[in-house]
DNA sequence: TTAATAAATTAAAATGATTGTTATTTAAAA
DNA sequence: TTTTAAATAACAATCATTTTAATTTATTAA
């Protein structure tokens, strides 16, 4: 956690940008909620228990500080807000999503997967890739389960 | 296009909804702009020309019901507005978009493509496919070629 | 160390997309 | 035709996000 911060550290200040305090703040409770899709509303209530001086435009403007940065990205399911997710370290790509129609729970994919799919697409449409988005919209296993019973 | 007028009339009828002339000057409006990835304002405006006195609200729950009833998409490509985009005629899945991180363009890729993914997360994460969402951001052919100028 | 400068932040107001409300209109059913 | 329900226009309200202006904090140069 703390060598993850540092990582950030460094990275914010190679592009010359601080890690003021409001900042780290932002940064942690994105690390300890890393399984979730925390809106930019949910990030500023969560830093506010611990930093309650902190403005919600400061959390908006951390947010796209660190997309801008590619640390987070961010990411729209289609309700209303943006959510914004931790990139993993080193990963090349964004990850990919499961969102589950009954729960509305996201759950998340590692793997690449699109490795086949975008050496066609760079090919046949001449595009070339630099990141991507895909979201698969269905049942969860969970959900599965429950319908069974 | 009148057939697909019909079409879409009786997939209405068929909800019990009817193709009022606010509703079809609305279809018009996108079946005339398949090719772009109009906004509820876009569509307002183009709407307007031809029945200056429709209102926004309208548009909007047109489009909402149209995306309810699956005729059309919607889908945001992270600027802050949602876009409405006519799902082919019998096509079982969405369709994917690339957009180009130079000049802003968005193009469609018909074929589905994802068939053996799908297939892998199905099995390997126990989630039942029900739709998606594919988008790649990248550099256009267009933009590579002025990039070589 | 201190004055000057730049970066970052707060708080509040502004903006822009979308949704809700109410009165009115239109269409369908009795 | 009368009644009822659905749909709409016009406007107001809401919600997420951004901007602004004043203030604070950190950095640099004297």
């Amino acid at each position: 956690m703390e060598t993850r911060i540092e990582r950030i550290k460094k990275h914010l200040h190679s592009s010359s940008y601080k890690l003021t305090p409001q900042r780290e703040a932002t940064v942690r409770v994105l690390l300890e909620h890393e399984e979730d899709h925390l809106s930019a509303e949910d990030v500023y209530l969560l830093v506010k228990e611990k930093s309650p001086e902190i403005g919600l435009a400061t959390v908006y403007r951390t947010l796209e500080l660190l997309t801008e940065l590619k640390i987070v990205d961010k990411i729209n399911f289609g309700d209303g807000v943006s959510r914004y997710d931790l990139r993993q370290e080193g990963a090349a790509h964004f990850h990919h999503h499961l969102v589950c129609i009954e729960c509305g729970a996201v759950d998340e994919i590692q793997e690449d997967l699109l490795e086949d799919v975008e050496a066609v697409v760079e090919q046949r449409w001449n595009f070339k890739i630099k990141d991507h988005r895909l979201t698969f919209h269905g049942i969860c296993y969970r959900c599965q389960d429950k319908d069974e019973e």
